[in-house]
DNA sequence: CTCCCTTTACGAAGACTTTCGTATTAGCTT
DNA sequence: AAGCTAATACGAAAGTCTTCGTAAAGGGAG
């Protein structure tokens, strides 16, 4: 059994996220998204994605080239991770705090808010 | 006007939380609470302490032998940024998605999910 | 084959975080 | 005032994060 890897940095987050979305993705590609937000250098991904290799953060696919990075948990899971961690740290294990913070922090769409009475829904319906 | 402080790191978060819930407190009695969850020695938490002055999250009252320290800024507002910042860097500022992790993370009470109803109601009100 | 261009590899610097040992200071007790 | 106790101050060490400069390697064009 595999042993699971570390908590991403916020630098390494950042690249997961763009790994989510975009796929098994080359040092190019990923720095050019992160450039696009803010000024990235081509070695600073490099390098960070070197070393998430290393932390089992990232699969790399060396077929090609240009190596391809790949996440190896699914955002799913990291994100329960990352989630979870802030909760206990910063909000005393209340979730409904964190989720009050989150929706009014940014405006959720409409679609959104069904998405989440739906949830609810589900949640209070196992409840019985 | 005085400049914004740092975002906390995840030891000061942790030691903003207890003062947020405990209010005012010495070097002993974080260390305390602290303690109990994990091992945390004395001179530690005080060093934090001291660092977190300086960077103007907390303010210090030494009018007692023993000082007293209170967040700077309320809970609500570093949160508030805690949370929007993981949501543009992991979440690609979907407030939903942070949501159902948070709701999947961790059982909210009944009441906890009819506060969160009520706040869906309140933003879908202020749309029309 | 040789010259470029793009990529990966390596290493190091600088900043920051976290922890702890030790020194100093202040108050209380006797 | 002297001594004890508990607090703060200071500084250093070890680890981590982030960035970047430079070297090495690999492929394609001519």
């Amino acid at each position: 059994m595999t042993k699971d890897p570390p908590r991403p940095t916020q630098s390494e987050l950042e690249i997961l996220s763009v790994l989510w979305d975009a796929g098994p993705s080359t040092v190019r590609e990923v720095q050019r998204t992160l450039d696009a937000r803010r000024p990235t250098g081509y070695t600073t991904v490099l390098k960070l994605l070197q070393i998430m290799t290393e932390k089992g953060l990232v699969r790399r696919d060396e077929r090609e080239r240009a190596h391809r990075y790949a996440p190896r948990l699914p955002r799913e899971r990291t994100e329960q991770q990352i989630v979870g961690d802030l909760l206990d740290r910063a909000f005393g294990g209340s979730s409904s705090r964190l989720v009050m913070r989150a929706l009014s922090s940014r405006r959720a769409t409409p679609e959104e808010l069904d998405r989440i009475r739906e949830l609810l829904d589900e949640i209070e319906g196992e409840r019985r």
